[in-house]
DNA sequence: TTTTTATGCCTAGCGTAACTATGTATACGT
DNA sequence: ACGTATACATAGTTACGCTAGGCATAAAAA
């Protein structure tokens, strides 16, 4: 079954899902490490989280892809923050990744969605509905 | 963006679900694990495949944690196989697994399908739709 | 005023999972 | 007889999200 790999309180994100989800809010928004963090809670209700341990490092991956750029930027309150902008090659690595995310996860939920259609027995071909 | 971890042909599955997929396969039927590789591509339609590296040890973990048990059985063309058959365990972990899937991945949609929610700037709480 | 909490960035090390590559062995088609 | 499909298994690699820290400043609470 889906078992987040490390103990949490809140499950985890599947492998390869947060590069995406963080490539994504930065498209609609540049904004710097932190508040992404807070966006994926609100957004997602409190369902999802990011350990600032998955955060940065997938900030970097993503600037090293080159699909997002990084800037030090000066805040109203004084801080200095790295604010992150999607690059036009993460524009078209974000689309070209939802619709593979799309594509795989609806294939699994084709797995999982089918507490009628076990009719496999007889038939060496599975029949889903 | 979504990047299968490793370099292959065929999208790979996002880390944690290829155990409940699996499990989800046995639950309908007992079979053996040669037979799940060849309906894991039958029933994506091609869309995804198991790697015979990933597909035992997955199997193991199953059975480890008494999801699924194993007995060798002789086929009619005089094969030894081991078959897999779903634990009542493992029908509870089927059930859980399925729904924290849908959860986490259905919260990770959110992120994703929101093209035209582009309400950020302005407000400190982002809308979606 | 001192202390705690929230904001903000970062790295090291761990565990796990899916992968590649390889080995073994038998059945079947040609 | 030879190659292909069937069938199981393990060793090693790689990547990623995690825990657990460290560092620093601003705001709020005691």
């Amino acid at each position: 079954m889906y078992m987040a790999t490390a103990p949490s309180s809140r499950p985890s994100f599947p492998s390869g899902s947060l590069d995406l989800v963080l490539l994504s809010l930065i498209a609609r928004q540049a904004t710097h490490g932190y508040r992404l963090a807070r966006l994926v809670e609100e957004v997602s209700d409190g369902r999802l989280a990011v350990e600032e341990g998955s955060l940065y490092p997938s900030l970097q991956r993503l600037k090293k892809r080159k699909l997002v750029e990084a800037e030090w930027q000066k805040q109203e309150n004084g801080r200095e923050v790295r604010i992150y902008s999607i690059t036009p090659a993460g524009k078209v690595a974000l689309r070209e990744g939802v619709q593979e995310w799309t594509s795989v996860t609806g294939a699994i939920a084709k797995f999982l969605n089918t507490k009628l259609a076990d009719k496999i027995e007889g038939s060496n071909r599975v029949r889903f509905a």
